[in-house]
DNA sequence: ATAAAGTATGGAGTATACTCCAGGGTCAAG
DNA sequence: CTTGACCCTGGAGTATACTCCATACTTTAT
């Protein structure tokens, strides 16, 4: 796959592929002769983890080193599964915040809705 | 209160404060005679609010129109109710969107413990 | 009275994550 | 064999949200 497939499959844009390519987020694809990067496909399901990633609220930093066990999944690997456990818990506790924001939003609410109608 | 008064009991810093009055985030403070800002107590609000937003993915520019309305709470007033209820959308929203990459976690979570184990 | 601590200002600097650009090589179609 | 579309590179530019700095005035404690 070229540069513009894989941004378009993935939707992203050419330069963010280059961009973490540079940041080392996702590897580096071989060159055909003519120099042009050749991605295997299993640059999408990194790019896929970068967007889970950034979507729970990793930082691109916080996500570069969980990639290279992605593309060698074994079994048994502790820093994968641990790198993933972890992100569901803290998935997890987005979810326990971002219910907590609607609460308090939804409160807000009701205060304003009984709010004294002011006389002006 | 003063700046550092405020910016403790908002846990933010005090070049926050001054960087949220340029964008025009919170009211402007009242001045003593010495010319330092004498913040009024809804400032807090004014800030618990802004933390809200962000932390439920708004920019401050999108949470700035807000704001007014915020002092100045009038029931009936459909914006500020029109604001908060899309913004208790976007959080449902995007609980949804946590749930499915909590999913997408576990999906790969149970694939890589069933992988083969690798014989090297 | 003087020093330390707090506040003010405008403006510069930092970090993150892109996004765009100039200048140049490559390739497929007519 | 030229034209247009695509690829390459390094580097600059943008947006967001701070964060820090130098300079200077005010207040408080000794």
């Amino acid at each position: 796959m070229n540069a513009s497939e894989v941004a378009k499959k993935a939707e992203i844009g050419k330069d963010t592929l280059r961009y973490y390519e540079k940041l080392g987020l996702i590897t580096p694809p071989p060159r055909s002769l003519n120099g042009y990067r050749d991605y295997p496909v299993s640059v999408l399901e990194e790019l896929r983890f970068i967007k889970l990633g950034q979507s729970v609220g990793f930082t691109l930093s916080e996500i570069k080193p969980a990639i290279p066990f992605l593309a060698n999944p074994k079994p048994g690997c502790p820093l994968l599964t641990e790198a993933i456990s972890s992100q569901i818990k803290r998935v997890d506790e987005r979810i326990i915040e971002l219910q907590q924001s609607k609460a308090t939003l939804e409160r807000w609410q009701s205060k304003l809705s009984q709010a004294v109608p002011a006389n002006d």
